[in-house]
DNA sequence: CAGTATCCGCGACGATACTG
DNA sequence: CAGTATCGTCGCGGATACTG
C-alpha cells in the first residue's frame, strides 16, 4: 500500500530526500529514541526512572530527545503539580504502534550479537568474483 | 530467550553502556544504514545504483556505511575485475536476517507519514493531571 | 566506475552549574 | 525532582578534487 503525503499530495518515499518521511525516518533511527520507545513500551515511566535505565545517555539528550519524541506525537508528557514535581512519560497510541518495530530491533540486535562479533573477529579478505 | 554475549560471558543488554549489543545498536539505528540495507532487500546493486537510489546521500557517507555493513557481517562486497571496475553489493544471510526489522521501520514511516504530521501541526498543550 | 584524499564548518553531544 | 543554561570539543558529514 502506497501512501500519500497530505500536505504535499506526493508518495511517501524515505529514499526521496524532501520527503518528510526522511525526517521522521532520522528522528527513529537515533539511538536514544530507540531506547527510549522500547523503555516505556511496558508503561509510563519517570523522569529519573528513564535516566537511570538509560546508561550512558546525559541529561540534555534525554530531555530533547524526549522532546523530539513529544512533538511527533509518539510520547505524553503528564506533570503532576506536587511538589517535588513529578513528571511521567508514556506513548501516545502512534508511539504504541512504532514500538513494534522498535523494539523487534532492539530484539534482533541482542539476539544476533554473537554472529556479529564473529563477523567482526573473522573479517574475510575481500570476495572477487572469478570471471 | 535471554542471549549471553560469548565474548564477555554477559547477558545481552542494549540499555548496559558497556554491552557490545549498544554500540551494534548505533550502527544499524544510522539514518544511512536503513536505507541501504532496505535498498538491498531486492537483491544486489553497484554503488553508483545505491548512490543514486539514495537522495542526498554522499560518497563518503555511502562508503563509510558501507564499509561499517561489512564489518558487522551484514553487507557482502564482490569486486568484478573488469574495466570499468564493477562493485556488488548484497546482504549476507545476517544482513537479510537484519533487514526485517529495518524494512519494517521504513514501512511504518511510510505509512504513518500523515499521522505524524497531524500531531506536529495540532501541538497540544502540556497534559495536566488532576489532582 | 568506484572509489580516496583533504579540508573544514557546524551542530551533536557531554560536562558542569544552576533553578522552580 | 525535573529540568534549564552555558560552555567547549569533537567528529559527523558535506564539498571538492584527484586516481586506479
Amino acid at each position: 500500500m502506497k501512501t500519500t503525503v497530505a500536505s504535499s499530495g506526493l508518495p511517501a518515499d524515505v529514499y526521496s530526500a524532501k520527503c518528510p518521511t526522511r525526517q521522521v525516518l532520522d528522528h527513529i533511527a537515533g539511538k536514544w529514541t530507540v531506547l527510549i520507545v522500547d523503555s516505556l513500551l511496558d508503561g509510563t515511566l519517570r523522569y529519573t526512572e528513564l535516566f537511570r535505565r538509560i546508561e550512558g545517555v546525559s541529561q540534555k539528550m534525554l530531555t530533547q530527545t524526549l522532546r523530539l519524541l513529544e512533538a511527533d506525537g509518539f510520547v505524553t508528557r503528564t506533570v503532576h503539580p506536587t511538589v517535588p514535581p513529578r513528571v511521567e512519560y508514556g506513548l501516545t497510541e502512534l508511539g504504541r504502534s512504532l514500538a513494534g518495530p522498535i523494539s523487534a530491533l532492539r530484539e534482533w540486535t541482542e539476539a544476533h550479537i554473537n554472529d556479529i562479533e564473529q563477523a567482526r573477529s573473522a573479517r574475510p579478505a575481500d570476495q572477487r568474483a572469478t570471471p
